[in-house]
DNA sequence: GGTCCCAGATTTTTT
DNA sequence: ATCTGGGACC
């Protein structure tokens, strides 16, 4: 393989840096090095959660660089988010210094292929400054074309058909590879050619979706030989961070530009693939071999993030996955805090719990920084916030809605994008009427009729409707206004900075006015947000450059100095480290989510089993798992049951216990108070009495089989999760439940019972939660 | 043309 | 419970 001093190397081609490459190899370990030093052929680097990726990414391209192989702009080096596309970029630059600019294709899989298709666009039917719709765009204009189609929304969502529309591209499928079957995937068989006017309509606005953004790249490609060819010479190298996420389009867009060079490097874990449901394919990575033959696989092992208790619990879970390429990550670290499983009463409970662990935490000297709460669903991060301000404690939500889906936000983007492609009619028709200047349904009709008799578009034919005579007089004006308003606004745009034309437009307009007038409570900040975006501008070289980056960017982060705790979904979670993490609502249908497992089965499940992997190895030093014997979903109590990843994880890694923060203070500290099995059996009992609090302490099942002589060990598995353990009720039996009354058990399963109540109808519950009826108080 | 009310839905998320 | 979107009504 390569050796980084190969002096012949640099003498073929002066490298772009006068720096030596040795510097850059210090402290990697073995793989690692391997990694980056067998930069020909195709290689798979299978990384492990926390075994150095990025590290050893990273400083394959420094060393590529360094060594003369490639000049910056022939390396294509893809990721899916731009803030890995941006990670990356920093960490390359400060290896192999200044002298080397930015590299031009290192982005994600859109920006890269937004980039390629703007210099052919014309190939592909579009003009180089088409539009990037994005999702709500893509869901106003398949409304139209249903009702164009007289298709009821009712029974066909324009979102489910954006989702079918999704799925194709997402596998590749342009209109003309569909087969018959597909165009029953929606409308009675009129999918299909709903596809077809979609692209068609996509073109007369001169737009393109996200998934079009590769589907259009692939196409060209494969019609264009000539085109492919310049960019599969151009790349000498090709790099793909998070293989595992890529779906089939990705995947031939890639195997079709490595086949010059064959240096294709692929780093992905088939363990954090977390993406099916929209359309990452393990497949790719499970068959890597067979597509690049005499590719070599090399497997970062070492993990430098976490302990060994947290590493065991999540290797013993994900072992139950199947058709794993398997990896067997091992840690220098010893000891450390056993992952802690909790059940709680209810969510309210859980909250109260991970509020009291996290002051705990922040006393004995850890930052609120390096504490998250990983959720499975969005929804679940209110109980938390509503928690946290309560007790004071500093948080922030990452992932959420987003700063440029608010509506002021994308208002005024459809206002810059009508001054720089008068085509875009989706967004014409958003601020048509936006703030309100009269211009109705009339209106709009009267220009949708101009515009198609004419050949042209919205804000074009708005033109001529507003120079004509055929509306009411007040109608006329107002229209006059609007579209001399873009006349001028347009001839500004060339000479004029975009963030003083942002201004101009939103003043001119009227849209700052309308807020200004808005007494409602959130218009202040929506006028602050509008400030925001043009702040956002600024870096952008002209107004287009801001445009293409507001639909493929995500607002940043606010992966901010102060000192909070992250609250976010799991999905959001990849790819990042935390000293303490919580994993909340471990509970049968929460997570595993009762959908993914309805919709894909056993895929589903396995796909959740990873992501609950994905959550415990977040945590460096802390790992807290609770689930909850009842929830609130929309306002409705559900019992729950212990999710079945529970009982998966290794019990020599884990450590089951009640909520520490209810226990009186006794047990104010965690880690060695908890390693006496002792207390965990007392904790247990307080606990039990603390989801009775309102009602005067009962025999409950746990607590009489915790009056029984057991051993400590054994007695705190069957407690409270484990399905195999004996329950004292009896089938038929009257009980009574805090939540759900008085109800007969219909059937058990362990210590899992079925039980029909009265008021709230059938439920499974565990024994632990209920009471002989006769034990119940009145 | 604008406002009000009711029905329906509510995993995950990038781009 | 809460939000959104569409349709009915003023």
């Amino acid at each position: 393989m390569s050796d980084p001093f190969d002096l012949d190397a640099l003498d073929h081609q002066p490298p772009p840096t006068a720096e030596p490459p040795s510097p850059y190899m210090e402290g990697l370990n073995e793989p690692q090095r391997d990694a980056v030093l067998s930069t020909d052929g195709p290689v798979l680097v299978l990384a492990g959660a926390g075994t150095g990726k990025t590290r050893a990414l990273t400083t394959r391209l420094a060393h590529i660089l360094a060594t003369g192989r490639a000049w910056p702009g022939q390396i294509l080096a893809v990721t899916f988010t731009n803030k890995a596309a941006a990670e990356m970029k920093e960490r390359v630059g400060s290896l192999v210094g200044q002298a080397v600019e930015g590299m031009p294709w290192l982005g994600t899989f859109h920006s890269v292929c937004a980039r390629i298709l703007r210099r052919h666009a014309e190939l592909v039917g579009l003009k180089p400054n088409f539009t990037i719709l994005d999702t709500d765009d893509q869901i106003r204009l398949i409304k139209q074309l249903l009702q164009a189609e007289n298709i009821d929304e009712k029974r066909w969502p324009a979102r489910q058909f954006a989702g079918v529309l999704d799925n194709w591209k997402n596998k590749g499928l342009t209109p003309d590879k569909l087969s018959a079957n597909d165009a029953y995937l929606f409308a009675d068989g009129k999918a299909a050619k709903l596809y077809i006017d979609y692209q068609a309509r996509l073109q007369a606005l001169n737009a393109a979706d996200f998934g079009d953004l590769l589907l259009h790249c692939l196409t060209m490609f494969m019609q264009n030989a000539d085109v492919l060819q310049d960019y599969q010479r151009r790349f000498k190298y090709i790099l793909v961070d998070e293989y595992q996420d890529t779906n089939v389009a990705q995947y031939l867009w890639l195997r079709l530009l490595a086949q010059q060079h064959h240096n294709i490097c692929c780093v992905g874990d088939d363990d954090q693939s977390i993406y099916g449901w929209r359309g990452a394919e393990v497949g790719n990575i499970l068959k890597f071999e067979q597509d690049f033959p005499g590719g070599k696989v090399i497997r970062l092992e070492q993990n430098y993030r976490s302990t060994t208790h947290i590493l065991g619990a999540a290797s013993g879970l994900i072992a139950a996955n199947q058709g794993r390429l398997g990896k067997t990550l091992w840690t220098q670290s010893n000891g450390g805090d056993k992952v802690s499983v909790t059940g709680v009463w209810d969510g309210e409970e859980e909250a109260r719990t991970i509020g009291e662990q996290v002051e705990n935490l922040k006393r004995s000297g850890s930052s609120y920084n390096q504490m998250a709460v990983l959720v499975r669903a969005g929804f679940q991060t209110r109980e938390f916030e509503d928690r946290f301000m309560t007790i004071g404690v500093p948080y922030r939500v990452i992932g959420g809605q987003k700063f440029y889906e608010r509506r002021e936000v994308r208002d005024a983007i459809a206002y810059l994008r009508v001054i720089s492609q008068p085509d875009d009619d989706l967004a014409f028709e958003r601020i048509f009427n936006v703030p309100k200047r009269g211009l109705g349904d009339a209106a709009l009709q009267a220009v949708r009729h101009a515009a198609r008799e004419n050949g042209i578009a919205l804000s074009r034919a708005a033109r001529m409707v507003a120079d004509g005579e055929d509306l009411r007089p007040r109608a006329l004006n107002s229209m006059r206004g609007l579209m001399d308003g873009f006349d001028r606004w347009r001839k500004l745009m060339d000479d004029m900075p975009h963030m003083e034309l942002t201004e101009i437009v939103l003043d001119e307009s009227g849209y700052t006015d309308m807020l200004q007038r808005d007494k409602s409570a959130d218009a202040p900040g929506r006028l602050e947000n509008l400030q925001e975006l043009v702040r956002s501008m600024e870096p952008f070289e002209n107004l287009g450059g801001f445009l293409e980056h507001v639909t493929l960017a995500t607002a940043v982060d606010e992966m901010a100095e102060d000192d909070k705790v992250n609250v976010m979904t799991l999905h959001s979670a990849k790819g990042l480290e935390f000293d303490s993490v919580f994993l909340p609502g471990w509970e049968e249908g929460l997570f595993p989510h009762q959908r993914s497992l309805d919709e894909s089965g056993n895929t589903g499940l396995e796909e959740e089993r990873r992501l609950a992997y994905v959550g415990i190895t977040r945590a460096r030093e802390r790992a807290y798992i609770s689930a909850a014997a009842n929830r609130r979903i929309y306002n409705q109590w559900q019992a729950s049951l212990p999710s079945r990843f529970i009982e998966e994880l290794p019990e020599e890694h884990i450590h089951r216990e009640a909520a520490p923060g209810l226990s009186q203070g006794r047990y104010s500290g965690y880690g060695s108070a908890y390693d006496d099995d002792d207390y965990e059996q007392d904790s247990f009992g307080q606990q039990s009495n603390m989801g009775w609090e309102e009602v005067p302490p009962r025999r409950t099942a746990r607590y009489r089989r915790a009056q029984q002589p057991t051993t400590i060990k054994g007695e705190a598995k069957k407690v409270t999760f484990s399905t195999k353990s004996e329950t004292d009720f009896a089938i038929g039996e009257r009980v009574f439940h805090q939540k759900f009354g008085y109800g007969q058990i219909e059937d058990m399963d362990g210590n899992k019972l079925e039980v029909n109540f009265d008021k709230a109808g059938t439920k499974r519950v565990l024994d632990s939660f209920i009471v002989p009826a006769s034990e119940a108080g009145s």
